[in-house]
DNA sequence: CAATACTTGACTCAAACAGTCGGGATTCTA
DNA sequence: TAGAATCCCGACTGTTTGAGTCAAGTATTG
């Protein structure tokens, strides 16, 4: 698994909304530019976190974005999924995007095996991991501050 | 982590070694043919393995490559670090492959302390396989054949 | 109505991937 | 010592992915 920039910044807005999860909603261009992140691509961004289910838009002068759902009920995993396919480092050990490989037999495949265990030790951090917990783990590094959108992130 | 279809080509070429370590070659050719990888491209890719200390090579008639060092020598993290890069899925938790990223402060960042445990995870499973202990597995899942060319990898 | 924000789709530019190819250098064997 | 087998090396090509950019449109509020 690896995490491209697209991912990233899609994995610190949705920090960002968690931080400041509520009723209300957070403008794009407040989020790109605490995070200093490309608005036009972070437009983009956050658009397809939208279509996905992760997040909800308000349109209009007071518009902008949320969680849809609570921050614990999103991991990482699921996350990192939509944005980057599969957590798995081939496709053979994959179970959300399985593609089959060219070896004859998968059951007697020795690097298959191996690869089995890299997967399950990446989804076992993955899984564990929701927004609200990273939340947490910014307040635990940083401490209580006064302002929430003071948090670094 | 991903591994590409070049990554995957090596170590299957690697293990075809480690199965046949010996004094002797393996001609490219046949690890080709026996592995349906495409013969100019295994070229490449075993003069990088040369070029990075991991095999050997004799040319000339009776030509072919061998393992430099010993099988339980060479583990699948060093294989995988030379031909993919960073193992990390960001580059600021590599430990080889260091980037610093943009975040102010790194000691701060949630993101970062999520995947750092996953490098560790990844990390933990491949610094943990070594092409002998790849070949064991062949031979664990295969049982035992009298060809050693038979095992299917 | 005007200003503000999100929406949508197309577009660019560069790098990475997956090979392919031609010809050169060595070594063995007859 | 010629020739066949084998590795060696650099250049080339076509496709895909990544990272943005941009223009024009739609909804909402004051």
């Amino acid at each position: 698994m690896k995490l491209s920039q697209r991912g990233e910044y899609a994995l610190r807005a949705l920090l960002v909304m968690g931080m400041n999860h509520g009723p209300g909603v957070i403008r794009i261009k407040d989020i790109a530019q605490q995070q200093n992140i490309p608005r036009r691509f972070l437009e983009q961004i956050l658009n397809d976190l939208k279509s996905a289910g992760f997040v909800q838009s308000k349109r209009g002068v007071a518009g902008g974005y949320r969680l849809q759902r609570g921050p614990d009920e999103i991991s990482l995993a699921d996350i990192i999924r939509h944005l980057e396919g599969p957590l798995a480092p081939v496709g053979c050990v994959s179970v959300n995007y399985y593609q089959r490989c060219s070896c004859p037999d998968e059951g007697k495949c020795a690097i298959r095996s191996v690869m089995q265990e890299v997967r399950d030790a990446i989804v076992g951090v993955l899984e564990g991991v929701s927004v609200a917990h990273l939340c947490n783990r910014v307040r635990d590094l940083q401490g209580p501050l006064e302002n929430p959108l003071d948090y670094v992130i």
